[in-house]
DNA sequence: CTATAACCGGAGTGATTCGCTCCGCAAGTT
DNA sequence: AACTTGCGGAGCGAATCACTCCGGTTATAG
């Protein structure tokens, strides 16, 4: 074999490694919050604890290789949504993606994040993207008038994270996970139909401001 | 004084600091999950970890105490509601008071409480006014004709907490926790919106099944 | 088959944090 | 002043933490 891929016999098995780790890791962020354990996270991946830290050296680093994770998540969903003909579509089907993927599991180490150069490029875009996503459903009408950039990003943070999944999952109960996962879908629904152009009251007090981000995030630039 | 309340020198300042703690108990189950430390709490309420231990023997107690208090302002509230004239007004007054109340912050410790015969019988009194709501609000024609019970009872568990404004109140930026507790209000009420019968689009999936609560509660019946 | 390289799991380690106790002190009452 | 009541937090043993280290296992090469 002249492949450059293959460079060690159980190289297959590690990669389905660092995959079920980092799904886990978001699993039990989501149920833990900012004290999940590394223990816990390699027994919620079927792996021991040794090979997680063969592939990062520290738990900060695998938290951080989680944010890089999701903001490419987010931004390679919002593209798709944009790729849509059908404006109401493309910003549900966004809105659907991020929860989906789970983006509100890191929001417990949020402030434990180092914001790279590379990081804040890839977070200014998803600002673009979704900016761009709102503004044209906006555009046609489709869109609650008053609803912001800031409505739509706590939304998904909101629903990032599904409490009563996150406790069967920890409880073991596999049986009752797919019955929750599709529970939370349907109020996801619910919520999504809430921001539909057909609700004419205005909303409850002034739009919020995106401090309410932007300040929870750490901002000491490292390097990439 | 012939009364039979105060008996003791220091009375106003105890009760004062038990209502501190039992409302920071919530702010610090939400923020921290079941991990929460007894410290943590006593901190955020600004009482010594010694007051704390002289009104509650165990963590554990006081947890029980945070239990029951929340089914009796889930009933209160759906009494408030069923008196409300309008049925959508009922139903809305009653997941907003439920929300505000940060019902959702002991779902992670849902597994530990001891069900008595006194709270189980609170809790199925809080399942005949809920299910009292929701079907009148069906019978006038207000409510979505497919949201169910456990579609509500999932959705205030889902606006139960705010991440947003957990971490900001953990950070200590009590500048901004307004703001995001007003946040979460739009949001909300987006979601609300969403409930209304004006969306002629059925719900996704079966109506989910009401043993995603009932499975996640201890069930060892202990003595009241 | 044997040899070897790559990767695995988890027992062990020092440091930290946990729930909880205990006691000296402050704040009211008489 | 004498006394009662509740206060805060230092300190304790136990539990848990992030992380290291190494003997065993698996897949390929010869």
């Amino acid at each position: 074999m002249t492949e450059s891929k293959r460079r060690g016999p159980r190289q297959a098995e590690a990669e389905r490694n660092d995959r079920a780790l980092l799904r886990a890791a978001r699993h039990v962020l989501a149920a833990d919050g900012e004290h999940a354990s590394v223990a816990a996270i390699a027994a919620a991946a079927g792996v021991g604890i040794g090979s997680l830290y063969r592939r990062y050296r520290t738990k900060e680093e695998l938290f951080q290789r989680l944010a890089e994770l999701s903001l490419d998540n987010w931004n390679q969903a919002a593209e798709r949504g944009l790729a849509e003909d059908d404006p109401w579509e493309g910003l549900a089907s966004f809105v659907a993606a991020c929860v989906e993927f789970g983006q509100g599991s890191l929001a417990p180490i949020a402030g434990t994040i180092k914001v790279t150069k590379e990081m804040q490029a890839k977070s200014d875009r998803s600002d673009e993207l979704l900016a761009a996503l709102v503004a044209r459903a906006h555009q046609a009408r489709v869109l609650r008038p008053d609803v912001t950039v800031v409505d739509i990003s706590l939304l998904i943070e909101q629903f990032g994270r599904s409490p009563a999944l996150d406790q069967l999952r920890k409880q073991g109960r596999e049986d009752l996970v797919e019955a929750a996962a599709g529970a939370h879908q349907r109020v996801l629904t619910i919520a999504v139909d809430g921001l539909r152009a057909c609700h004419p009251r205005p909303l409850p007090g002034d739009p919020p401001s995106d401090r309410l981000f932007t300040e929870r995030w750490a901002h000491e630039t490292g390097q990439a």
